[in-house]
Parts: structure tokens; sequence; C-alpha cells
DNA sequence: ATGTAGCGTTGACACAGATCAAACGCCTTT
DNA sequence: AAAGGCGTTTGATCTGTGTCAACGCTACAT
């Protein structure tokens, strides 16, 4: 089994990403109704599954530690990522719908999940009518945040894309209490491409180009970002028409 | 003002949407209570919007009748239709998050929406079990259906788009009770072309590839599916390598 | 230390779809 | 009925990204 459940007390009243996870505002009493629900922790090893498509919808998993990859498998072997999570984020609302899972969930480094069993978040959060909205804002949140993976796929071009993906992690990791300018991607640039609908290649060199031009540094994995408004304009700036384009 | 608001009661009670947009298996006494949820309709004209960007939320809307698009609009100009929705789909989920849209919701057609205050949604399913349930799950399938344009976004070439583009269309007439062969699309070749991620022309010119192919007959907006299984297989079969493409 | 496998980079070339352009058909307006 | 405008179709050409291939680097295992 690549999965360990440990007996542990969650305990949110005692988790540094409170912010992240849970309402803002909560009283004393409230979050320890909070730490009743979340009530055991699951580690995750590199590589295993946190689920899997077709698996029996049960909880939801608030990331404790660790990283993930999402992604859908079609029936032909094409394969796409649909996100990646960080600690604080929430995974299997994909779930809910059909009581199982439309998508898999893989560990990208060794990671510990709280698991929220479903039912019973539904049953706190009818009593708990803060628990209730924060919980309808993280769906929220997550229906949003596809729309811009959307106008990404959908409008943007290569170097764009990468550019998109540099500047939403930086922010992330902000979020985090991490640097903003350097940090360290967990994923290959198979995985980068299949989220972003670009093939390796292409990926590795929009990374040449970017460091090139002196946007960034990249050693493998490790990224630093040198001029990060460099990264926002090719992102606000239309494509310019063929010969405007060249930078070579 | 482009908008017209109604007084009358929008009575879920006797709606023949029930089962797209309702939970199923309310007691009478359950769906009384809806009936004073959703008291305001509003109609809204062909090309006229429901919400803009950047609109304050207060709302989710179920739409009686009609059909709408949504967009987001980015800084350069380009934008990206998000989703086109009709009779029994809920628009304005993207707004819980942040409180305010964060895409634009314009009627294809003349159309008409029920109103549901979004405060008093929330204090309505914190009392009823059954509807706090259904409305996840309708969030969770937004989730899921976005997952699927990604899906299409990331992976799929031209004619595989427009293919599951037709398919989802006539799966969507067909649990409306309308014919799953024949269909009038109320959008333009650039819309559809903007929410799969083409120009205007692919989309025209894989409309005549499929016409010449027998697989459907297009004239102008109305479609009528010839060979839904030559579409389906369209999807399932992994896009051969080059030579063995080539149907001209 | 040394071997090895997987990941990443770079180059050459091919192709799907974008772009540019022109003509056509449909629908609305006068 | 004529005119105009918009949406659509179709053709010719261009280009960004995919594909195929070779090589290099890094990290891990022995």
């Amino acid at each position: 089994m690549p999965l360990t459940v440990h007996s542990l007390k969650a305990a949110c009243s005692q988790c540094n990403l409170q912010e992240l996870c849970l309402p803002l505002g909560l009283s004393e009493a409230e979050i320890k109704r909070l730490d009743s629900l979340v009530s055991t922790r699951r580690k995750v090893k590199r590589g295993h599954h946190l689920y899997r498509t077709g698996a029996a919808f049960e909880a939801l998993y608030a990331i404790k530690t660790g990283f993930f990859k999402t992604d859908v498998l079609m029936e032909d072997g094409r394969d796409q990522v649909t996100g990646f999570q960080m600690a604080g984020e929430i995974l299997g609302m994909d779930g809910i719908s059909l009581e199982s899972h439309t998508c898999n969930a893989v560990a990208l480094e060794d990671s510990e999940v709280c698991v929220i069993p479903f039912a019973q978040l539904e049953q706190l959060s009818s009593e708990m009518r803060t628990l209730q909205h924060h919980f309808h804002k993280v769906m929220s949140r997550e229906i949003v945040r596809d729309q811009s993976v959307m106008m990404l796929l959908g409008t943007m071009r290569a170097e764009e894309r990468l550019a998109a993906f540099l500047l939403n992690f930086s922010q992330r990791f902000t979020a985090r209490g991490y640097s903003a300018a350097e940090f360290h991607l967990r994923m290959t640039r198979e995985e980068i491409g299949s989220y972003l609908g670009l093939k390796l290649e292409t990926v590795s060199r929009a990374f040449s180009r970017f460091q090139e031009d002196g946007f960034i540094v990249v050693q493998q994995k490790h990224i630093r970002i040198l001029d990060i408004d460099a990264l926002k304009s090719l992102l606000t700036h239309a494509p310019m028409p063929a010969p405007f384009t060249s930078r070579g």
C-alpha cells in the first residue's frame, strides 16, 4: 500500500495553513468543531496516487505539506494535467458531482493531506454558516481558476503560457511565505507541457529563450526570476503581427 | 435599460425544468420553500448582458428559456468564450469567490432567467440538506465540465474539437427533449472558434469537411447529424501519425 | 568512483492551423 | 425589389509548434 493513514489528530487549531484553507474569523469554539471534522491525516509518497479516476468519492483533502498534480486520461492514451496543487489547497472537489472521482491525483513529492469526510463537512457546514460560505468560495475559486486556464489554452502563445505559469507559481509561493523570485518546480517539462497544452520540447525552448533574454535563470527544476516585469509584459501585450515579433 | 425585472412568481413547482435545475425527490413542502426563494424572473434581450465582469455578485441565475454565452476579456483585447449555457443550467457561480463576477454573461437569443439571491440560497440550503447537497453537485459539475474543456483545448486537434462540441450539444438537446440529430446553433463561427481555441475559418473548414465526409449537413446555423458514430470515433481514436491522417 | 537511466536541451524539418484576401449568400432595411 | 452589411465559405500562403533525432547532464544505484 502506497498510503499511510494516521490516527493523529489533524488539529486545524494548530495548523500554520489556517489562513489558506480555513474561513477567517472563526471563534475558538468553532475551530474546535473543525478539529473534530478533520480527524485523520494521510501520507502519500512521491509518485503515488491520493485517488484515481473512478474511485468512490468520500472526502476532500487539504494539502498539509507537499505537492500534487491532477490529470485526466483519455481512452486513447492521451492525457492532460489539469492542475498542480500545493500546501493549503483543496483536492477532490471534482468527485462531488458524480460521487466518484473524474481525475487522478498524484503526489509529486512526499506529501501529507488532511482528510475531510464530505458527509461530515456538509453536516457541519449546515450548522456553521461561516464554514458553508467559505466552502462555497473555495469551490467558486476553483471554477475561476479553470476559467483562466481556458484563457491560457485558448488564446495564448507558447511563451505567454509559460510566463503565465511562472507568474502563477511565483504568486502562490509568495502567498505561502516563500520567495517570489526563486523556487523549485516539482514537475517535469513533460508535465508542464501537458498542463500548458504544449510539447516538452516547446517548454524547454521557451525556458531557454527566457534565459537568453535575461528574464530568468534556469537550472534544471530550479528557477530564479530576474525580471518579473518582463514576464508580466509578455502577458499584457497582445502578440505583435509577424515582423515585430522576432527577437533573434 | 436592457433588462426587465418581473415580479412574477417564478414557481419552481410548476416549472418543466425541475429535473434539470432542482434536486430530485423533494417533498411538496420543500418545493414550496423553493418557490419563495426564487421569487423573480428577469428577461434578457438578445445581445444584452445578464451580468458583466466586475459587477457585484448577488445572485445565481437559472436559465428558464433561451441561450447564453460567458466570456472573459483580456486587457489587450483578446477574448475567450468560456461556455455556452442553455435552459435548466445555472449561471453566475464564478462570482461567489470574490463577490464579483469574473466573466460576462450575454444572451445569444431573447432569454429569461430565474433570479436566485445567493444569501437566501445559502440560508435555505443550511436548512434543507437535500438542497445543499444538490447545490454542491451543481458546482462540482461545473468543475468537471471545465476539466473536459481543458482536455479539449490541451490535447485535441481542430476536427476533434468540433466533433466534441457537436456531440456535447446533441447530448444536451437530447436531455431537454429535443432532437439529438438536428438543432440550431445560436452562436457565430467566431464564437464557436473562440470557445474551441480556433479561428473562425478553421471552424468553417471543419464543418465543410464533416459535410463532405457525410457526417453532417450544415446550413448556416442549422445542423443535422447524419452519422453520430463517425463523430464519436473521431474522438476515441488518437490522431494518426501524418501519412495516415490525410483524407483528401 | 563509475555506470546508467531518465530528464533536459538543441537542431532540422514537417505540418496543422493562422493569416490574408476575395467572393458569396443570407437577412435586414429602405 | 434593391442595397447594404454581416456572417460564412473557400483559396493561397505563412508560421509557430509538433515531430523526430541526437546528444548532454544530473542524480541515483551499485
